[in-house]
DNA sequence: TCTGGGGTCCTAGGACCC
DNA sequence: TCTGGGGTCCTAGGACCC
């Protein structure tokens, strides 16, 4: 029998926030918010000083600035945040065997058949806390699932660990919209329902999900809510799938002619980000939001792998040409997709050994 | 008061081939 | 003349996540 699974899910309090405060030490205490400047830029992170007021993420700095008017605003500096990244994770890999990068800021590791478990976890956050200012939360249990609903029930500075008979019982009130992978649609299509927190889903009638969601989100809303999840820890993360560039405008861009224009700056960036990634793909897409938010996206595949300026700007603006945005337009996005080169810094693809035969299967 | 940018995965329909 | 079913590829949209 296999042994019981430990996954831990370490997630970095207010990362941005927390890089900033470092480079600026003269701001803590103050609320912080990290946000573009434009008129239609998000809240990327609020420190908690700053949630205190109401502030969250994703949400319009336009709101943010009006329920917190002493934050302190600052432009995100990805660069720093990337730097600062790599040497939280370099620490935390350099101390756990199966670990999984989650974007910038979070993890999952596999802590199974290592002795001590939580002992090495607390020991790797003050490593962190002590080498890099930043301070993670670590949430554990037996699957991802419950490991991620822990990190986030301490945060800041949390460190909690339970069971999932426990996990169910924990969180039995919270809403549905608690569990990840439940989102604001399916938590609002469930609540019509009369499912409102977690304890009501556990409960519900799968049947009845099903007529509503189809067998397989039935199947998956119920797990959720009980807490059962055997998806592994990936350590393996591989190459993106598709990459893509896109901007959305101060105003709304009227004729098409600019529109035009923007869309071959854009198409440009993304080549030259390919070019120094060494990828190509065979799928160009366009991406376009109109003044009502209205979202479109157009596709072409070609018959080889490109990722050359000409071909991909031509390509892009015969699909902006061919849809013809009936509105003003208030994004515009580029996208390649369907890569079939090798994977950078990877050996080609193995061949058969020497003397060994390919069957057809 | 409106709603960023970078991704992933899933579904569903149509084309096309065997 | 009519009737299949399966598999793959492509496109478009939607939900979700960080």
């Amino acid at each position: 029998m296999a042994p019981k699974r430990v996954i831990a899910h370490l997630d970095c309090d207010a990362f941005y926030a927390t890089v900033e405060l470092l480079k600026r030490p003269d701001l803590k205490g103050k609320p912080l918010i990290v946000a573009g400047s434009g008129p239609r830029s998000v809240v990327t992170t609020a420190s908690y000083e700053a949630r205190k007021f109401g502030v969250g993420s994703a949400m319009p700095a336009s709101q943010a600035r009006r329920l917190c008017p002493t934050a302190v605003v600052i432009p995100p500096d990805f660069t720093a945040y990337r730097e600062k990244s790599r040497e939280v994770w370099t620490i935390v890999r350099s101390r756990l065997e199966a670990v999984q990068g989650m974007g910038i800021d979070e993890a999952y590791a596999d802590l199974t058949g290592v002795e001590k478990p939580l002992r090495v976890l607390r020991e790797l956050v003050e490593q962190v806390k002590k080498d890099t200012g930043v301070q993670i939360s670590v949430g554990v249990g037996p699957n991802r699932l419950i490991a991620k609903c822990c990190s986030d029930l301490g945060k800041p500075a949390g460190f909690v660990a339970m069971g999932r008979e426990e996990a169910c019982i924990r969180f039995a009130a919270a809403p549905t919209r608690r569990l990840p992978g439940i989102g604001p649609k399916t938590a609002e299509r469930l609540a019509e329902m009369g499912y409102v927190t977690v304890a009501q889903l556990q409960e519900a009638d799968e049947a009845q999900l099903a007529a509503r969601f189809g067998d397989r989100w039935a199947r998956y809303l119920k797990a959720r809510a009980t807490f059962h999840d055997d998806s592994p820890v990936e350590t393996e993360s591989g190459a993106a799938k598709s990459v893509s560039t896109e901007r959305t405008f101060d105003t709304d861009v009227e004729t098409h002619d600019e529109q035009e224009k923007i869309l071959r700056a854009l198409a440009r960036e993304l080549c030259e980000n390919l070019q120094a990634k060494r990828r190509q793909g065979r799928t160009v897409a366009i991406k376009v939001r109109l003044a009502d938010w209205t979202t479109v996206t157009r596709a072409k595949t070609l018959d080889g792998s490109t990722n050359d300026v000409e071909l991909v700007t031509e390509t892009a603006v015969a699909l902006l040409r061919a849809y013809a945005p009936p509105q003003p337009v208030r994004l515009l996005g580029v996208r390649l997709a369907g890569f079939d080169d090798v994977e950078p810094d990877k050996p080609p693809a193995p061949v058969a050994p020497v003397g060994q035969l390919m069957l057809p299967v």
